[in-house]
DNA sequence: TCGCATTTGAGAATAATTCCTAAATGGAAA
DNA sequence: TTTCCATTTAGGAATTATTCTCAAATGCGA
Protein backbone atom coordinates (compact mmCIF):
# COMPACT_ATOMS: atom_id res chain seq x y z
CA UNK A 1 0.00 0.00 0.00
CA UNK A 2 3.14 2.29 0.90
CA UNK A 3 4.68 1.52 -2.00
CA UNK A 4 1.32 2.21 -4.25
CA UNK A 5 1.06 5.93 -2.93
CA UNK A 6 4.61 5.92 -3.89
CA UNK A 7 4.75 5.10 -6.82
CA UNK A 8 1.53 7.25 -7.85
CA UNK A 9 3.34 9.87 -6.50
CA UNK A 10 6.29 9.11 -9.01
CA UNK A 11 3.47 9.04 -11.71
CA UNK A 12 1.77 12.67 -11.05
CA UNK A 13 5.68 13.74 -10.25
CA UNK A 14 6.18 12.91 -13.58
CA UNK A 15 3.23 14.49 -15.15
CA UNK A 16 1.32 11.13 -16.07
CA UNK A 17 -2.10 10.08 -14.85
CA UNK A 18 -2.04 7.69 -12.05
CA UNK A 19 -4.09 5.54 -14.45
CA UNK A 20 -4.42 1.79 -13.10
CA UNK A 21 -2.42 -0.35 -15.06
CA UNK A 22 0.13 2.37 -14.89
CA UNK A 23 0.34 1.82 -10.91
CA UNK A 24 0.16 -1.39 -11.43
CA UNK A 25 3.06 -2.16 -13.95
CA UNK A 26 5.05 -0.06 -11.94
CA UNK A 27 4.68 -1.39 -8.66
CA UNK A 28 5.64 -4.40 -10.06
CA UNK A 29 8.59 -3.43 -11.56
CA UNK A 30 9.71 -1.35 -8.11
CA UNK A 31 9.22 -4.60 -6.09
CA UNK A 32 10.45 -6.65 -8.52
CA UNK A 33 14.34 -7.58 -8.72
CA UNK A 34 14.85 -9.58 -11.79
CA UNK A 35 14.46 -7.50 -14.87
CA UNK A 36 11.45 -8.78 -16.14
CA UNK A 37 10.24 -9.00 -19.72
CA UNK A 38 6.86 -7.39 -20.70
CA UNK A 39 5.23 -10.78 -20.91
CA UNK A 40 6.64 -11.87 -17.24
CA UNK A 41 5.26 -8.44 -15.62
CA UNK A 42 2.04 -9.41 -17.26
CA UNK A 43 2.18 -13.05 -15.95
CA UNK A 44 2.73 -11.65 -12.61
CA UNK A 45 0.00 -8.89 -12.21
CA UNK A 46 -2.30 -10.73 -14.08
CA UNK A 47 -3.38 -12.67 -10.96
CA UNK A 48 -5.01 -9.79 -8.85
CA UNK A 49 -5.65 -7.57 -12.36
CA UNK A 50 -6.95 -10.35 -14.80
CA UNK A 51 -7.74 -7.28 -17.02
CA UNK A 52 -5.23 -5.73 -18.01
CA UNK A 53 -3.84 -6.78 -21.73
CA UNK A 54 0.09 -7.99 -22.51
CA UNK A 55 -0.72 -4.35 -25.35
CA UNK A 56 -1.14 -2.22 -22.47
CA UNK A 57 1.52 -3.30 -20.67
CA UNK A 58 4.15 -3.00 -23.44
CA UNK A 59 1.74 0.66 -23.74
CA UNK A 60 2.70 1.60 -20.36
CA UNK A 61 5.77 0.41 -20.31
CA UNK A 62 6.79 2.65 -23.27
CA UNK A 63 5.21 5.64 -21.43
CA UNK A 64 7.71 4.86 -18.26
CA UNK A 65 10.35 4.92 -20.01
CA UNK A 66 9.76 7.95 -22.00
CA UNK A 67 8.91 9.50 -18.47
CA UNK A 68 12.42 8.09 -17.04
CA UNK A 69 10.68 6.22 -14.84
CA UNK A 70 11.82 3.20 -15.40
CA UNK A 71 14.55 1.84 -18.20
CA UNK A 72 14.61 -0.73 -20.48
CA UNK A 73 17.80 -3.56 -20.92
CA UNK A 74 18.31 -4.77 -24.30
CA UNK A 75 20.02 -8.77 -24.22
CA UNK A 76 21.17 -11.56 -26.71
CA UNK A 77 17.90 -13.70 -26.61
CA UNK A 78 14.46 -12.80 -26.35
CA UNK A 79 12.72 -9.80 -24.76
CA UNK A 80 13.35 -6.50 -23.62
CA UNK A 81 14.01 -6.33 -20.25
CA UNK A 82 12.50 -3.43 -17.44
CA UNK A 83 14.51 -1.73 -14.66
CA UNK A 84 12.71 0.78 -12.24
CA UNK A 85 16.26 1.25 -10.87
CA UNK A 86 16.77 4.79 -11.66
CA UNK A 87 19.94 5.13 -9.55
CA UNK A 88 23.22 5.05 -12.00
CA UNK A 89 24.40 1.20 -12.35
CA UNK A 90 25.38 -0.87 -14.76
CA UNK A 91 24.45 -4.26 -15.93
CA UNK A 92 25.88 -7.99 -15.94
CA UNK A 93 24.62 -9.79 -17.95
CA UNK A 94 25.03 -13.69 -18.09
CA UNK A 95 24.22 -15.23 -21.97
CA UNK A 96 23.87 -18.77 -20.14
CA UNK A 97 21.21 -18.32 -17.80
CA UNK A 98 20.21 -15.03 -19.31
CA UNK A 99 20.34 -13.43 -16.03
CA UNK A 100 20.61 -10.16 -15.32
CA UNK A 101 22.55 -8.59 -11.90
CA UNK A 102 22.78 -4.85 -11.47
CA UNK A 103 25.88 -3.46 -10.30
CA UNK A 104 26.99 -0.28 -8.30
CA UNK A 105 29.98 1.55 -8.54
CA UNK A 106 29.29 5.40 -7.62
CA UNK A 107 33.80 6.05 -8.18
CA UNK A 108 33.49 3.97 -11.67
CA UNK A 109 30.09 6.10 -12.82
CA UNK A 110 31.80 9.43 -11.44
CA UNK A 111 34.45 8.46 -13.48
CA UNK A 112 32.28 8.16 -16.40
CA UNK A 113 29.92 11.48 -15.59
CA UNK A 114 33.25 13.29 -15.35
CA UNK A 115 34.64 11.77 -18.38
CA UNK A 116 31.31 13.49 -20.48
CA UNK A 117 31.37 16.90 -18.50
CA UNK A 118 34.95 17.25 -20.22
CA UNK A 119 34.54 15.75 -23.78
CA UNK A 120 32.45 18.17 -25.77
CA UNK A 121 29.99 16.21 -27.86
CA UNK A 122 28.33 18.69 -29.98
CA UNK A 123 24.91 18.18 -31.83
CA UNK A 124 24.02 16.11 -29.15
CA UNK A 125 21.95 15.87 -26.33
CA UNK A 126 22.75 13.09 -24.04
CA UNK A 127 19.79 11.06 -22.63
CA UNK A 128 21.08 8.18 -20.83
CA UNK A 129 24.45 6.22 -20.27
CA UNK A 130 24.42 2.56 -20.62
CA UNK A 131 26.97 0.23 -19.22
CA UNK A 132 26.88 -3.32 -19.93
CA UNK A 133 28.78 -5.96 -19.08
CA UNK A 134 28.07 -9.29 -21.30
CA UNK A 135 29.69 -12.42 -20.21
CA UNK A 136 28.92 -16.07 -18.58
CA UNK A 137 28.67 -17.43 -14.81
CA UNK A 138 31.53 -19.84 -14.67
CA UNK A 139 29.48 -21.89 -12.45
CA UNK A 140 25.74 -21.17 -13.47
CA UNK A 141 24.42 -23.02 -10.57
CA UNK A 142 26.32 -20.29 -8.26
CA UNK A 143 25.75 -16.53 -7.83
CA UNK A 144 28.07 -14.02 -8.98
CA UNK A 145 29.62 -11.60 -6.06
CA UNK A 146 31.25 -8.56 -6.37
CA UNK A 147 33.63 -7.36 -3.84
CA UNK B 1 39.92 -7.76 -53.40
CA UNK B 2 42.52 -7.15 -50.69
CA UNK B 3 39.82 -6.45 -47.87
CA UNK B 4 38.57 -9.69 -49.21
CA UNK B 5 41.73 -11.57 -48.71
CA UNK B 6 41.69 -10.02 -45.09
CA UNK B 7 38.17 -10.92 -44.15
CA UNK B 8 39.25 -14.90 -45.97
CA UNK B 9 42.42 -14.86 -43.33
CA UNK B 10 39.74 -13.44 -40.04
CA UNK B 11 37.56 -16.71 -41.02
CA UNK B 12 40.17 -18.95 -40.96
CA UNK B 13 42.45 -17.36 -37.94
CA UNK B 14 39.08 -17.66 -36.03
CA UNK B 15 38.54 -21.41 -37.02
CA UNK B 16 35.37 -20.96 -39.49
CA UNK B 17 35.31 -22.23 -42.61
CA UNK B 18 35.55 -19.33 -45.45
CA UNK B 19 32.22 -19.86 -47.30
CA UNK B 20 31.23 -17.49 -49.87
CA UNK B 21 27.88 -16.09 -47.51
CA UNK B 22 30.57 -14.97 -44.76
CA UNK B 23 33.46 -13.60 -46.63
CA UNK B 24 30.84 -11.22 -48.12
CA UNK B 25 28.78 -10.31 -45.45
CA UNK B 26 31.81 -9.60 -43.14
CA UNK B 27 32.94 -8.05 -45.69
CA UNK B 28 30.26 -6.15 -46.46
CA UNK B 29 30.64 -5.04 -42.51
CA UNK B 30 33.74 -4.25 -43.06
CA UNK B 31 33.34 -1.50 -45.74
CA UNK B 32 30.51 0.19 -44.57
CA UNK B 33 30.66 2.11 -41.56
CA UNK B 34 26.89 3.05 -40.64
CA UNK B 35 25.90 -0.10 -38.00
CA UNK B 36 23.71 -1.66 -40.83
CA UNK B 37 20.53 -3.76 -40.07
CA UNK B 38 20.89 -7.57 -41.45
CA UNK B 39 18.06 -6.66 -43.57
CA UNK B 40 20.16 -3.69 -45.09
CA UNK B 41 23.35 -5.74 -45.19
CA UNK B 42 21.19 -8.20 -47.52
CA UNK B 43 19.99 -5.40 -49.64
CA UNK B 44 23.72 -4.23 -50.56
CA UNK B 45 25.47 -7.55 -51.06
CA UNK B 46 22.27 -9.15 -53.33
CA UNK B 47 23.19 -6.87 -55.88
CA UNK B 48 26.41 -8.56 -56.26
CA UNK B 49 25.28 -12.13 -54.27
CA UNK B 50 21.73 -12.86 -55.16
CA UNK B 51 21.44 -15.98 -54.01
CA UNK B 52 22.35 -15.40 -50.39
CA UNK B 53 19.19 -15.68 -48.44
CA UNK B 54 17.99 -13.23 -45.45
CA UNK B 55 18.23 -16.06 -43.59
CA UNK B 56 21.76 -16.78 -43.88
CA UNK B 57 22.62 -13.43 -43.81
CA UNK B 58 21.08 -13.48 -39.68
CA UNK B 59 22.87 -17.27 -39.37
CA UNK B 60 26.32 -15.69 -40.90
CA UNK B 61 25.74 -12.66 -38.28
CA UNK B 62 25.31 -14.41 -35.37
CA UNK B 63 28.64 -16.92 -35.83
CA UNK B 64 30.33 -14.10 -36.46
CA UNK B 65 29.64 -12.17 -33.28
CA UNK B 66 30.23 -15.91 -31.34
CA UNK B 67 33.07 -15.71 -33.28
CA UNK B 68 34.00 -12.39 -31.40
CA UNK B 69 34.32 -10.97 -35.27
CA UNK B 70 31.70 -8.24 -35.33
CA UNK B 71 29.46 -7.14 -32.29
CA UNK B 72 25.49 -6.23 -32.52
CA UNK B 73 24.24 -3.22 -30.98
CA UNK B 74 20.96 -2.60 -29.33
CA UNK B 75 18.65 0.56 -30.34
CA UNK B 76 15.54 1.67 -29.25
CA UNK B 77 13.56 1.09 -32.49
CA UNK B 78 14.00 -1.46 -35.29
CA UNK B 79 16.07 -4.46 -35.57
CA UNK B 80 19.78 -4.97 -34.43
CA UNK B 81 22.25 -3.37 -36.03
CA UNK B 82 25.95 -4.72 -36.47
CA UNK B 83 29.54 -3.60 -36.55
CA UNK B 84 32.54 -4.90 -37.63
CA UNK B 85 35.18 -2.57 -35.61
CA UNK B 86 35.82 -3.99 -32.31
CA UNK B 87 38.53 -2.04 -31.01
CA UNK B 88 37.30 -0.65 -27.76
CA UNK B 89 34.99 1.89 -28.57
CA UNK B 90 31.90 3.30 -27.51
CA UNK B 91 28.62 4.56 -29.11
CA UNK B 92 26.61 7.64 -29.43
CA UNK B 93 23.08 6.67 -30.54
CA UNK B 94 20.63 9.22 -31.89
CA UNK B 95 16.95 8.25 -31.03
CA UNK B 96 15.34 11.10 -33.37
CA UNK B 97 17.49 10.36 -36.58
CA UNK B 98 18.14 6.47 -35.34
CA UNK B 99 22.03 6.77 -36.46
CA UNK B 100 25.13 5.35 -34.94
CA UNK B 101 28.09 7.17 -34.88
CA UNK B 102 31.45 5.40 -32.90
CA UNK B 103 32.90 7.04 -30.46
CA UNK B 104 36.72 6.57 -29.01
CA UNK B 105 38.75 7.68 -26.00
CA UNK B 106 41.29 5.67 -25.55
CA UNK B 107 41.84 7.09 -21.80
CA UNK B 108 37.94 5.90 -20.72
CA UNK B 109 38.19 2.67 -21.89
CA UNK B 110 41.64 2.49 -20.06
CA UNK B 111 39.43 3.54 -16.95
CA UNK B 112 36.86 1.01 -17.39
CA UNK B 113 39.30 -1.40 -17.97
CA UNK B 114 41.36 -0.54 -15.20
CA UNK B 115 38.30 -0.43 -13.20
CA UNK B 116 37.36 -3.96 -13.97
CA UNK B 117 40.82 -5.20 -13.31
CA UNK B 118 40.53 -4.10 -9.96
CA UNK B 119 37.28 -5.10 -9.06
CA UNK B 120 36.83 -8.40 -8.02
CA UNK B 121 33.85 -10.05 -9.98
CA UNK B 122 33.96 -13.98 -8.65
CA UNK B 123 31.96 -16.40 -11.26
CA UNK B 124 31.63 -14.32 -14.55
CA UNK B 125 33.89 -14.19 -17.32
CA UNK B 126 33.88 -11.06 -19.05
CA UNK B 127 33.48 -11.12 -22.37
CA UNK B 128 32.56 -7.98 -23.72
CA UNK B 129 31.70 -4.13 -22.35
CA UNK B 130 29.52 -2.56 -24.15
CA UNK B 131 29.04 1.73 -23.41
CA UNK B 132 26.09 3.29 -25.37
CA UNK B 133 25.15 6.88 -24.91
CA UNK B 134 21.95 7.64 -25.84
CA UNK B 135 20.51 11.21 -26.63
CA UNK B 136 18.99 13.22 -29.32
CA UNK B 137 20.35 15.56 -31.86
CA UNK B 138 19.94 19.47 -31.18
CA UNK B 139 20.24 20.15 -34.88
CA UNK B 140 18.74 16.60 -36.54
CA UNK B 141 20.41 17.38 -39.54
CA UNK B 142 24.09 18.48 -38.75
CA UNK B 143 26.38 16.42 -37.67
CA UNK B 144 27.68 15.37 -34.13
CA UNK B 145 31.08 16.22 -33.69
CA UNK B 146 33.64 15.07 -30.85
CA UNK B 147 36.73 17.24 -29.84
C1' DT C 1 -20.53 15.74 -10.72
C1' DC C 2 -19.51 16.64 -15.45
C1' DG C 3 -16.99 16.70 -19.68
C1' DC C 4 -13.53 15.32 -22.41
C1' DA C 5 -8.85 14.37 -23.66
C1' DT C 6 -6.39 10.47 -22.70
C1' DT C 7 -5.94 5.74 -21.99
C1' DT C 8 -7.32 1.02 -22.26
C1' DG C 9 -8.81 -3.94 -23.80
C1' DA C 10 -9.02 -7.18 -27.20
C1' DG C 11 -7.27 -8.94 -30.82
C1' DA C 12 -5.55 -8.24 -35.52
C1' DA C 13 -1.44 -6.87 -37.94
C1' DT C 14 3.27 -6.24 -38.58
C1' DA C 15 8.16 -6.68 -37.86
C1' DA C 16 12.12 -9.29 -36.65
C1' DT C 17 14.24 -13.40 -36.19
C1' DT C 18 14.65 -18.35 -36.02
C1' DC C 19 13.74 -22.84 -37.67
C1' DC C 20 13.38 -26.67 -41.06
C1' DT C 21 15.09 -29.75 -44.66
C1' DA C 22 16.98 -31.16 -48.81
C1' DA C 23 20.80 -29.70 -51.56
C1' DA C 24 25.33 -27.60 -51.91
C1' DT C 25 30.15 -26.94 -50.61
C1' DG C 26 34.78 -26.00 -48.21
C1' DG C 27 38.66 -28.13 -47.08
C1' DA C 28 41.06 -32.22 -44.82
C1' DA C 29 42.86 -36.38 -46.18
C1' DA C 30 44.22 -39.68 -49.59
C1' DT D 1 43.24 -33.48 -57.53
C1' DT D 2 39.80 -35.99 -56.40
C1' DT D 3 36.95 -37.93 -52.82
C1' DC D 4 34.35 -37.59 -48.84
C1' DC D 5 31.68 -35.80 -45.26
C1' DA D 6 30.63 -32.69 -41.59
C1' DT D 7 29.14 -28.27 -42.03
C1' DT D 8 26.64 -24.75 -44.20
C1' DT D 9 23.19 -22.81 -47.20
C1' DA D 10 18.68 -21.43 -49.80
C1' DG D 11 14.13 -20.94 -49.58
C1' DG D 12 10.34 -20.54 -47.27
C1' DA D 13 7.48 -21.65 -43.32
C1' DA D 14 7.00 -20.81 -38.46
C1' DT D 15 7.62 -18.40 -34.39
C1' DT D 16 8.41 -14.58 -31.38
C1' DA D 17 8.14 -9.88 -30.07
C1' DT D 18 5.98 -5.77 -30.53
C1' DT D 19 2.89 -2.31 -32.39
C1' DC D 20 -1.45 -0.86 -34.12
C1' DT D 21 -6.54 -0.08 -34.39
C1' DC D 22 -10.72 1.55 -32.57
C1' DA D 23 -14.72 1.49 -29.76
C1' DA D 24 -15.38 1.73 -24.84
C1' DA D 25 -13.76 3.17 -20.36
C1' DT D 26 -11.69 6.38 -17.12
C1' DG D 27 -8.77 9.91 -14.55
C1' DC D 28 -8.93 14.34 -13.22
C1' DG D 29 -9.47 19.47 -13.80
C1' DA D 30 -13.15 22.68 -13.63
Amino acid sequence: MEITNQVKNQLSEAGLKATHPRIVVLRELVVSNDHPTAERIHENIKIDNPSISLGSVYRVLDVLVDAGLIQRVSVRSGSKRYDANMSPHGHLYCLQTNKIQDFYDEELYELINEFFRKKRIRNFKINEIKLQVNGERIDPDAEITIT
